[in-house]
RNA sequence: GGCCCUAUGGUCAAGCGGUUAAGACAUCGCCCUUUCACGGCGGUAACACGGGUUCGAUUCCCGUUAGGGUCACCA
């Protein structure tokens, strides 16, 4: 068996959209789970289109998400030029045109912009084109006079407008459609570069990819480029078409989402780990039904035969859901490392930031989730006094006040004012005077962080803010009931 | 509109002719508890519709409906 080559061809036009990042994961996966090379192709060949700073966007995700590279623009194992303009400055693609005009594959068009118009449709305010073969039937010397004359021109695919065409997709089976739908598509443009749509067969052929796996939006277009394959006498590769990512109203994932690129979710504060995990069970699910997946174990795990053929909707809920599940399971130290700046953000006094990142590490779903957790240690917040009152506890604002004015004398006079210490003498306060335990700490904590949730209990919140700091919030507390 | 694809709970999804139709997220309830969360237990919730094929269809075939994709000198 020859080994799998599959390939992440990318236009560096832009963010690293989470459907291509995807595409990407599918087609390291394939590769890998067989031993087989990953290959990086750049398609640069829409000059227009392309942003500066979008290749190194490429090569950051890759690296990030630990999708790396056998062969690519920077890694050449004699299958190179890795970049599209490269390649085409090596005329490759313009030779590889003519061939096909030799054998009557493809023809010179030289037609105006205005003539093609004229062959617009408009059907539901979508503007449709057909090429209308204008241009095949122009003779040998009418074309080598034009082309002489430096008259403009494309190369065109002339493609039959009778009988079928089929082709195959590993998920989706034999896929026959009608002749008459394949357009004359473009092979080379005016300026001298490929289209994706020839320059991706040129290419995946010339690097003898043999797993094409892609996006579902080029099922479409495929068997035009079945008919090129077989145009040029060439093996049909296996095609894989992954189903589409959508947003929740079931739309094809856009800019507008703001979590439809892997920086915009790496912004939000998800992990990339929870990320690619997420993203590799979007339209893929092992047969037994795990859902925490490293990268490694993908490989080991992941066999495309087991992919769905229905778009799936790129769900944010369970997304946090697993990132949280990847911070509950981080390392100590590591996300102490990572929620460190996050805690900065809010607070500028000097606390205990590792108790702190501590105790918000089983309450986030994201990084951004800490600023509000603990935003109270800086400042005790606007509060309304009716947070007091408290059914199950049996607190109210007036009891509260009382027992506020209880401990606060006992806590004055306490010495340590670690956790453990301050609880178990709250607790013997409590039993002394026949209350309850929450009975006592829910005033106190309210007291202290003037909110209805913290990530820890009121001894815990008054350890860390120290015994000057609680008393003075006790005291404006007290104030504040009376 | 033509062509193509898809169709199991709100979402991701197991299932591949005979099942009490899994699991996860979300949601609801209970337990744990110094609040919240974590954790534990449990509940609600699905085979789009109509024809076939078959002893038997969620599963196979055909329609209908619905959704999506595509129809560029963009990829």
């Amino acid at each position: 068996m020859t080994k799998v080559r599959t390939r992440f061809a990318p236009s560096p036009t832009g963010k690293m959209h989470v459907g291509n990042l995807r595409t990407a994961l599918y087609a390291y996966l394939i590769a890998k789970h067989e031993g087989g090379d990953f290959i990086l192709r750049i398609e640069d060949t829409d000059q227009e289109r392309e942003m500066e700073g979008a290749v190194d966007i490429i090569y950051n995700t890759l690296q990030k998400t630990g999708l790396i590279h056998d062969e690519g623009p920077d890694i050449d194992k004699g299958f190179g030029p890795y970049v599209q303009s490269e390649r085409q400055a090596q005329g490759i693609y313009l030779e590889y045109a003519k061939k096909l005009i030799e054998k009557g594959e493809a023809y010179y068009c030289f037609c105006t912009e205005e003539r093609l118009n004229g062959l617009e449709t408009e059907i539901d305010g979508k503007k449709l084109t057909k090429y209308d073969k204008h241009c095949l039937h122009l003779s040998k010397e009418e074309i080598q006079a034009k082309l002489d004359a430096g008259i403009p021109y494309v190369i065109r695919q002339n493609n039959p407008t009778e009988g079928t065409t089929t082709f195959v997709d590993e998920l989706y089976g034999d896929i026959t459609v009608p002749n008459e739908e394949l357009d004359d598509m473009i092979l080379i443009k005016s300026d001298g570069f490929p289209t994706y749509n020839f320059a991706n067969v040129v290419d995946d052929h010339l690097m003898e990819i043999t797993h094409v796996v892609r996006g579902n939006e080029y099922l479409s277009s495929a068997p035009k480029y079945n008919r090129l394959y077989e145009a040029f006498g060439w093996e049909v590769p296996t095609y894989i078409h992954c189903p589409l990512i959508t947003d929740e109203n079931h739309k094809k994932l856009s800019k507008r989402c703001g979590h439809s690129s892997f920086e915009d979710l790496l912004k939000e504060g998800y992990l990339t780990e929870a990320i690619v995990n997420f993203v590799a069970l979007l339209g893929w699910c092992p047969s037994d039904n795990r859902e925490i997946f490293s990268l490694p174990e993908l490989v080991e795990a992941f066999d495309y035969h087991n992919m769905s053929k229905s778009p799936a909707v790129f769900d944010m809920v369970k997304l946090s859901w697993m990132n949280g599940e990847y911070i509950k399971s981080m390392d100590d130290e590591k996300f102490y490392e990572m929620a460190l700046p996050y805690i900065k953000e809010v607070i500028t006094k000097d606390l205990d930031f590792r108790k702190i990142a501590s105790m918000v590490k089983t309450r986030i779903e994201t990084f951004k989730d800490i600023r509000e957790q603990i935003d109270f240690f800086e400042e005790v917040p606007e509060y309304d006094i009716e947070m007091y009152t408290h059914k199950k506890m049996k607190t109210n604002t007036e009891n509260s006040l009382t027992l506020l004015k209880e401990v606060l004398p006992i806590l004055t006079e306490c010495e340590s004012f670690d956790n453990d210490s301050l609880f178990e003498m709250l607790q013997n306060f409590a039993k002394e005077k026949g209350y309850k335990t929450g009975f006592v700490m829910w005033p106190l904590r309210t007291a202290v962080s003037g909110k209805q949730a913290t990530p820890g209990g009121a001894t815990e919140l008054m350890s860390i803010l120290g015994k000057d700091e609680t008393i003075k919030r006790i005291e404006a507390a007290i104030e504040k009931l009376s």
